[in-house]
DNA sequence: TTTT
DNA sequence: TTTT
């Protein structure tokens, strides 16, 4: 029985293709951005397009789904709960904080240019080895860096 | 018509009593942390409650709200949407960030201890100065310091 | 301030064209099925799809939303809340219940063949005449039957 | 991977002790109503209380914790998915639906006078023989009484 | 009645 | 970084 509620709901499309790794114990790990827009009226009345960066990440059956179907541009509704991992900067000893989705149900949208239906074909890789968010600078908290174990996998 | 969707809900109870400003134009900003529990099962297979801290920040009408009903120990239900602010760190020159939610509506469960219906008794204040959300060091992004103006109000 | 929360989300495909009313003081009314799937196990073990039918209706400026980009097959997302109207019905006596969701908020994500950027070409037909739903029988509650004014819009 | 979306969020009171009953194979099954509290203003503009009802059913692990802690007057917050059941009526012969909320979670915000701490005190009983819901006229979709079996439970 |  |  749930004490509480802590509950997410995005529609948008993803801002790269997402990162897939490993934990130690063999679990599956995907990390992505996805971007929900939003029509708000300015100050002068008008609508403006404001867009927001959400940081997900996504683990197991889920990863795999992320892994096999999700890519830059998809369009994707998902449900998750907000999740803020801290650590210390090495550098500026510094505390940090990094809020992430954590994903629990995904639906594919498509929608994307040259979309799931594309089945991987040229110009095109998933194992991008791009920087996958600038925002965080060099001291961002990488699952691996944190020596994450499976003791940190939420289930 | 809304082009895409970044909703949260939320159920727990507040950290602290929410702590009320203003912007340069008026508007009543109210700005406070929620703690949503969670039960989720350790590697052992043990129910472990997890509490995730939330800083929840609201506008005009529903920061008035907050700060005649809301203080440190209410039950809330709130609806709202995500938002990241970024600022230039002064000292160290890094890019920060602060993820909060948008609360757009909210409905009171009292179950506070001394709950709503105390009528603000002794030994506590509203207009409390202590530093809100001690997760967040000295060079914290306030609205003041980053000269919020209200074109910043999202409405 | 609210005092419970009444809440629904639906991702979907609708089932026919809409069909568009005015009350008798001029607001708009649309009124629609929408399919959601689902896929769950059955005894066996196997996943199944399930197909759950909902009735929506939506007025003023959402309808026309609903009118002029909604029709059969488009995938949509909305949210809006449940609510059950009774009526007497005349042949019977019965009472009888009709519940539909009250749509507030909507996004259209296409997918509907020849979809939305179709432009409403031939042998289609926004005024369709045909019954919406089956499902209610000749007694069914319409707005018109039922003498519904402008008090029951509910804002 | 789900196909679609059909979520449902209420935040309300109960409104008669729940109904416990067990399918032949061995399935609890637990019936209750629930009481969600709006306010909308009128044609003239004040505000006025609304109470929308709706009936929800649990199942298995659900249904004993309804069973174990929800009465009369208990305020909860669930989540679930809308589902429409069938049936023909044998008086009339009349097609007749019944939508009901299939609760998922389930957090108890107790609240109720005599609430969940009660301990099941004299006066009070979980095994009410009266009819759970009015509304609904004799020819009800009872699960017994459409022979339901285990293969229509959901899971 | 939808859709994949 | 996405998308329309």
């Amino acid at each position: 029985m749930a004490k509480g509620v802590n509950k997410v709901l995005l529609l948008g499309n993803v801002g790269k293709d997402p990162e897939i790794r490993s934990t130690a114990g063999g679990t599956i790990v995907a990390s992505f951005s996805l971007a929900t827009a939003d029509r708000q009226k300015d100050q002068q009345g008008n609508w403006q397009d404001k867009t927001e960066w959400h940081n997900l990440v996504a683990f197991s059956r889920t990863a795999e789904i992320v892994r096999d179907y999700v890519k830059k541009g998809t369009q994707l509704y998902i449900e998750g709960k907000i999740q803020t991992r801290s650590w210390d900067d090495k550098e500026s000893g510094q505390k940090k904080y990094k809020t992430e989705i954590l994903v629990n149900e995904l639906t594919l949208l498509g929608g994307a240019p040259g979309g799931r239906s594309e089945g991987g074909s040229g110009g095109y890789s998933k194992s991008s080895t791009a920087s996958f968010d600038q925002r965080t600078p060099s001291s961002q908290p990488d699952y691996a860096d944190q020596g994450i174990t499976d003791d940190d996998i939420p289930f």
